[in-house]
DNA sequence: TTGTAGGCGTTATCAA
DNA sequence: TTGATAACGCCTACAA
């Protein structure tokens, strides 16, 4: 026994199952099966090893682990703009809910300049992933991607132009469209006329666009012109659907002189800038402009005025979410889709202009 | 050649590096010369085997590399409470600080029942890890542990209470105790004597009892007789730092009767749930309670009323966290302890009483 | 109940 | 410029 290269590889903090088994004397066959707490092991020999792990810090690879597996229990959540507020309430279900089926689950970020497609068959590759969810985002160039994907998968709150395109793929979301008409048609109905509303620039951000589209439709069915200057566009050069990015388009929306008595922002957050403008400058929501967001963030409801919105029911997404893929994972589906009604939670941030 | 076995793995979708080989009819090791960008491979040859891989759609598995690699060029940045906004613009200066230095990060999550170290440390065996940022948390239980942690590490955000017993690692920090002081004695300048505090319950989260003892420090040295009963304790059963925990712990404060003129909450959600709560109760922030928050959130600003608040200087802490770490990593330092000042903003949600 | 040996998919060494 | 082959650290038939 080479008990010399033990003790040397000890200095450098990088021990192996190999080494484990030579200083406990045994097989490390009956290592592995000590750690994975396998059945035929004897309990005194298991509890031997075990101390001789934690006397030396044994800490086992996982990437040796993950190559040797064929299949691991968990399951990977990517979210492009993981810092979104609209999301926190979705991971904590998505915890729960994961470990109450006995699985893992890691929280994969994936940023500006990465297709998440990508990301997610080579995490699939590296972590043997049994499912996926596909937080937010956008597929447009994916498609053929994703047909390469060889766990089950679910998009939740994805855009639904895209919809058509992803039939034969399972998915969670609402009807941005629809909601976001809801929500101006109730301001056409309090009365405005001059509702000026910011969106999203990038065209292929199809939930702004949605929801833009939803705005344009409500206001021809109100028989209200459509005015191309009051659509405000978050600025590019800003973190978009941010506080500061609302604030700055309504300082320059106030500062153009148009005329205007609602703002429709078609996010919380780009709603409580808008507001925090308005204040700036002097005037007050609802009094003076009724101000009207879309998501439904915590938030909404602690701002002063608390903002009228549009609430998805984020909570029932995300277990819907799970659920599906684990209906996936164990094949009792094939695809499933589920389009949630959102609320129009009318608050104080609006008000009726008769 | 056994072209039928590489067909029948390509349908299954588990291409390997041998695979690739036998497909373009070359060594392995010139594929993986190819995919890493070798420089001793014949142009031509490498085109062609990107385009095979290209074609074949062959994706690297990183458990494989990770294994066989001795280090990488990656780092990673640990968080508990990943939903914090508190962190999110520190992540985006990681982000772009990281990938100056032509280095990779991954953000990885921690969860209330696993110890960071623990995790960092098998991480660094998985991902041959270059350093590690350790974002909040708590380190009372894992000195011992931090010892074998292998790779460079800064502990960023942490509380005070541990620098002593952190002497020999690096760290980027505020004075809690003392900002707390600053806020508290403020309030006190402006003339409150009935101030009552929003804290942490949990005796080990050193952040919040810090600045508990900066509120108490204060109240002693403008002759402020300590009241207990205006000590109030985050709900455990309800998320920490949440508005809404500041939400009920502030209602039911006011259903107390206690008689009080300032709340001073350790954290801005918390303020922000207590003006909320104010609010409900028919009074008014700052007429009738000041209210003072602690962080300088985004949202302390857009908040209406503004937030009074101790601002860290987050962007330039992460800055630092990051320089830190990389002259670790090149050995230009030992360690390194960096105390940030804080900044006291006077907001629209305190006032003077005379 | 335990141990030996082969293989998971890469990269690195060395020789050609 | 290329290719065969030995690790990397673990798990798991299969044998004992």
């Amino acid at each position: 026994m080479d008990k010399s290269k033990v003790k040397e590889r000890t200095i450098v903090e990088r021990l192996t199952i190999i080494d484990i088994a030579k200083l406990s004397g045994v097989g490390v066959t009956t290592v592995s099966r000590a750690i994975n707490n396998h059945p035929d092991i004897n309990e005194e020999t298991k509890a031997m090893v075990m101390r001789v792990i934690k006397e030396n810090h044994y800490v086992p690879n996982n990437s040796a682990r993950n190559l040797k597996r064929s299949a691991s229990r968990t399951i990977a959540i990517l979210i492009r703009g993981i810092t979104n507020p609209f999301f926190n309430p979705m991971i904590n279900v998505f915890e729960k809910e994961i470990q109450n089926k006995k699985y893992s689950f890691i929280l994969h970020r994936v940023d500006e300049n990465q297709n998440e497609v990508e990301v997610a068959i080579e995490l699939v590759k590296e972590k043997r992933l049994r499912g996926i969810v596909f937080l937010g985002g956008t597929f447009s160039h994916s498609r053929e991607k994703l047909k390469q994907l060889t766990v089950p998968f679910v998009l939740s709150t994805i855009g639904m132009t895209e919809l058509s395109e992803l039939k034969e793929h399972s998915y969670v979301t609402v009807d941005d469209y629809m909601e976001s008409y809801k929500m101006v048609d109730y301001l056409c109905g309090l009365g405005h006329k001059r509702i000026a509303i910011i969106t999203d620039p990038r065209a292929d951000v199809n939930i702004g666009k949605l929801r833009y589209e939803g705005y344009k439709k409500a206001l021809e069915d109100h028989g209200i012109e459509f005015d191309e200057q009051l659509v405000r566009w978050m600025k590019e050069d800003v973190e978009s659907y941010s506080m500061i990015n609302g604030y700055k388009v309504t300082k320059e929306l106030l500062d153009s002189q148009l005329e205007f008595t609602a703002v429709y922002a078609i996010a919380d957050s780009l709603a409580i800038g808008a507001c925090k403008a308005i204040f700036e400058a002097g005037k007050r929501v609802p009094e003076d402009y009724s101000v009207a967001g879309y998501d439904g963030l915590d938030m909404s409801f602690y701002y002063n005025p608390s903002i009228t919105t549009i609430k998805q029911p984020v909570e029932e997404m995300a277990e819907e979410t799970i659920k599906i893929l684990f209906d996936l994972i164990h094949k009792k589906i094939k695809h499933e889709h589920k389009i949630f009604p959102a609320e129009l939670l009318v608050r104080e941030s609006t008000k009726s202009l008769s």
